[in-house]
DNA sequence: GTGAAAGCGCTAACAA
DNA sequence: TTGTTAGCGCTTTCAC
């Protein structure tokens, strides 16, 4: 039976230098590999090692190191692939480089990301990476800005938001070429009457595409109708409320851009209870580019991010800030469109 | 700007003590809040801690006292819904009782999985709860055998699968009953060619699956039809090539049963594809009940587990091993049918 | 109730 | 190339 941990001492670097007839500083010139060691010697440690399975102490390394060679990554919600697909590229960039991650979902919670920032720092992680939660919002909340403040002063923040009156690294999606993309898409397909569900207009992204597909609008000399901005949460329901809304106008529009996959599916699901064909009648885009999109019927429009050279990007800032190299304080992901069934000329 | 980490000296438990008169044990004593001490103390100590945002190194926390609150998972994708619906719930579960989690995505390689069973060593994880990956084979691998031996001996691991000849702690899906329920359900609707579409069958669970499936339809005095079983992968391509192959034959199934939500979603995509509509003439059913149920036409009868549950029972699990109470080695979690649009009476 | 001192397991000068 | 010696920052006896 499996044993509880403290059934049996756990071996050292003493037991393997003992046995080997060697002093620890040996073992652990071994183990590091940092000077030479006498090939037997090294033979006889190795060999040790390998009987015991030997492995060092990860907490003594980092307390007498004092790199502990871990970055913390601070999410909203992993459940949400957007985030886990971002998450999977971090863990895969930080191992590349020797470095390991440790994951805290805050589900939203401010309380919960204050408590976390802590608990990352006791744990002595080099660097932190938040993506989603108080840094998306256009103003941060003040208890939040005290701690990350706190923080901040001691490890390299990096995020894909902001946090008011901090400065932190930031590896930002552009929203604004996210948005143009796929308001020019629909306009070059003959839509006009162009609307936008779901998401709130406090969150920074949110805000930035808002101000800029009235922007692209005007250029277009397309009218730009508020009633055609449907906010919302970020999620199905927001979808399907939105276009029932939006659906019970008059000059119904003829192009939908929802704030992400979920909530297309949303806007899709109640488009066709209530009659209407996509894209026949109605073309729907969204954002992030999931799996999400290939899910469903039809297979969706959408904006990807090229997620593992985002998260390479946040690990490497990461990991380059703790090691004390230079590195922009402002870098940007560029959004790349992806055309699939879901959006068509205008009938 | 945010600083590198090595910028500033650490505090310590050494500057706040010097700083209030005390010695480091007294400060030691309030962080423990083991002892009693003098609330003038305590309180001078209090506000020093606060004033400098004191948080102790966890390192040198997990150093002296040997005990690291940490669980360690290892999962096989967490961008997988139900990889990640477990993990939160794992954490909410761990958190609650003060340990901290490290996850590990191992992405489906075995030598990946092995390294990351050593790395948690390291870090002296106090028990490792494993999902997905080599614990779900039904002849596990014999290299990750030999390692998993190695670590079992010196730290529980929990799995949802199980390991060939090391006894470990298993927490499992009844996938019979889950099995049943869906059969069953499909049954009672007037079902007799039931297929079953994706998954392979050196999976304990799937296999498991394909068993009972086999007795039930006996059970009911359904012929057995082996052509109705399409082994495949865990995705949506499977469901869509398991469509086009099964709907190429004379007696076409008037059910199916995918072996997961995604799976579903292909097997749902290729029958409208061809004309069918679901439920109408053909039902569509599967495991995991994950949000993609909700997302997708006709929403999808599933199988849910109770994720929270399942997630705790890991979690405790692994903690009341870790501290030494004795647990059962084997426990199971119940399906439970959750019938949404996609099945129906046959015509 | 509190301080001194030892020790957790490792790394990194410093000598030799 | 190798051993000795100090720490790294905390907890925990053991005295007082």
């Amino acid at each position: 039976m499996a044993k509880n941990s403290d059934n049996e001492k756990a071996i050292t670097i003493y037991d393997i230098a003992k046995e080997a007839g060697v002093s620890p500083s040996t073992v652990s010139r071994v183990l590091t590999n940092s000077v030479n060691v006498r090939p037997e010697k090294r033979e006889r440690i190795e060999a040790l090692i390998e009987k015991y399975n030997f492995r060092p102490n990860a907490m003594a390394k980092g307390l007498s190191d004092t790199r502990s060679r871990v970055l913390g990554v601070l999410m909203a919600d992993i459940r949400n692939p957007f985030y886990s697909a971002v998450y999977v590229a971090c863990e895969n960039a930080a191992l590349a480089r020797g470095y390991r991650v440790i994951l805290s979902c805050t589900l939203g919670e401010t309380e919960r990301e204050i408590e976390q920032l802590d608990i990352m720092k006791q744990q002595r992680v080099e660097s932190i990476i938040q993506i989603g939660g108080r840094v998306d919002a256009v103003i941060t909340d003040s208890s939040y800005i005290k701690k990350a403040k706190e923080i901040s002063a001691q490890l390299p923040i990096i995020t894909s938001g902001k946090i008011d009156e901090v400065s932190c690294y930031r590896v930002v999606i552009d929203a604004n070429e996210a948005i143009r993309l796929l308001t020019e898409h629909l306009i070059g397909l003959g839509h006009e009457r162009i609307a936008l569900v779901g998401g709130r207009l406090d969150v920074i992204s949110t805000y930035e595409k808002y101000m800029t597909y009235c922007r692209i609008l005007k250029e277009h000399g397309i009218p730009i109708n508020k009633r055609y901005v449907y906010e919302g949460r970020y999620d199905y329901d927001a979808g399907y409320s939105g276009v029932q809304e939006l659906f019970a106008m008059k000059e119904k529009p003829t192009a939908i851009i929802a704030i992400n996959d979920f909530c297309a599916a949303g806007v899709i699901r109640k488009l066709i209870e209530d009659g209407y064909r996509v894209p026949e009648d109605v073309s729907v885009v969204s954002y992030d580019n999931t799996y999400i999109t290939n899910l469903i019927f039809p297979k969706l429009t959408s904006i990807d991010y090229d997620y593992e050279t985002f998260g390479k990007m946040l690990a490497d800032t990461a990991i380059d800030v703790a090691n004390g190299m230079s590195v922009p304080t402002f870098r940007t992901v560029t959004p790349r469109l992806v055309i699939r069934e879901s959006s068509a000329a205008r009938k």
